[in-house]
DNA sequence: TATTATACTGTATATATATTCAGTATAATA
DNA sequence: TATTATACTGAATATATATACAGTATAATA
């Protein structure tokens, strides 16, 4: 990006300003009236600097085709690179996991929030994955995915029910998903018999007190 | 606001794609290539069916002089109210909490994202909050205030050490902070003697994997 | 039953708008 | 010194665009 003049600068804020204000981009001649020009090529000539500069680029032919490029990554983040994202219940029962009736409720977060992406948010139920700090109604960001280890904590779905536990396949045809609380039991599932499901990992926690 | 019709919602989120993919809002005919209308007018009558309901104003004589009216609190609290908010390590020694030098990094987080406001982050060391869900690295959200009652979990500071505990006030000059691990022991302030602080109260929690 | 709202096609047109061309002037660069 | 970038005025014009007018058809309301 090359520099820009002050006077540059002046017209690129006041087409923010009036986007702002409008809602949508001026014309030249706004432009003129709001800097005092008194030749539309005047502003013209601006845009076309400002374009050669990648300030904003210039949609030929429409009218007021002018938009702002924003190259300012902190502002991106901030600004555009949030997502609603739903909460859904732990509870099963055939329906799949994202279908509406199971949709607690969609909340706002930045996208990039966790490390990695994820895709909505399971409200835990039961105190089976204490140890590892999930605790009863906090919030875990799932990551859709069917890529999991040994170790991960993973949302799996064993016929009709949906559980959070640790991952463990010591064998082709075995899963076994460890509890983190003494008072649970580990859960071996045969693949051959059984009907198992990874919906995802676990890659991030909320907890509101 | 009166109710939308399905059509009128259509060409309403239509003028949204259009305006987030090219910064400025469609003309008649714009609409018209993206509903596969065949007259311009079928846009025109939407249009002014969407201002009646109050869904957009339309600027008179303007080319592209749509602006979308955004009256929905939900949309506004997740678009406008995000905040940058420090996160802060257990470090003490003196320096004030908040001081650059603690900031670890800023974090974007919508303001609303716990039930109760809040004004940093601390990330957490050690595993004497393991039994309430609060382990290792864990960021907690922080709300500053001195208003903690017992059972709340407190940001402390004793003499030049910040610690992360139980509240509790048996006695008019006596505070005990009590761990959430069974391998650590209560902490008991005389507060005449020692020099003891509330930082704030613990709101929410937030881990990432 | 008459009226109004919705949902379109199709044509026409005044004007809003981008854009080019012709100049003037100053400062910075090669 | 010639060239290029900046910063404007002023006029001209093709076309992009809003918008009115004339219809057709269906469903909902009074």
């Amino acid at each position: 990006m090359k520099d820009i003049t002050p006077q540059q600068n002046k017209v690129l804020d006041c087409i923010r300003v009036y986007i702002k204000e409008t809602g949508f981009p001026p014309t030249r001649s706004d432009i003129c009236k709001e800097m005092g020009f008194k030749s539309p090529n005047s502003a013209e000539t601006h845009l076309r600097a400002l374009e050669k500069k990648g300030f904003i680029s210039i949609a030929s032919g429409a009218s007021r085709g002018i938009s702002i490029i924003n190259n300012d990554i902190k502002e991106e983040a901030s600004s555009y690179d949030s997502n609603e994202y739903p909460i859904v219940g732990l509870v099963a029962a055939g329906s799949p996991t994202l279908a509406s009736e199971n949709i607690e409720k969609q909340v706002n977060c930045p996208s990039n929030f966790f490390s990695t992406s994820f895709d909505y948010f399971l409200r835990v139920k039961g105190l089976s994955m204490k140890d590892a700090g999930i605790m009863e109604d906090d919030l875990i960001a799932v990551k859709k995915t069917h890529d999991v280890r040994n170790g991960d904590i993973v949302i799996a779905r064993i016929e009709d029910e949906v559980t959070v536990k640790y991952f463990r396949k010591p064998a082709d045809d075995t899963v076994i998903l460890e509890p983190a609380n003494d008072d649970f039991n580990d859960i071996e599932i045969n693949l051959r018999n059984e009907d198992f499901f990874i919906e995802g990992k676990y890659v991030g926690l909320i907890r509101e007190n």
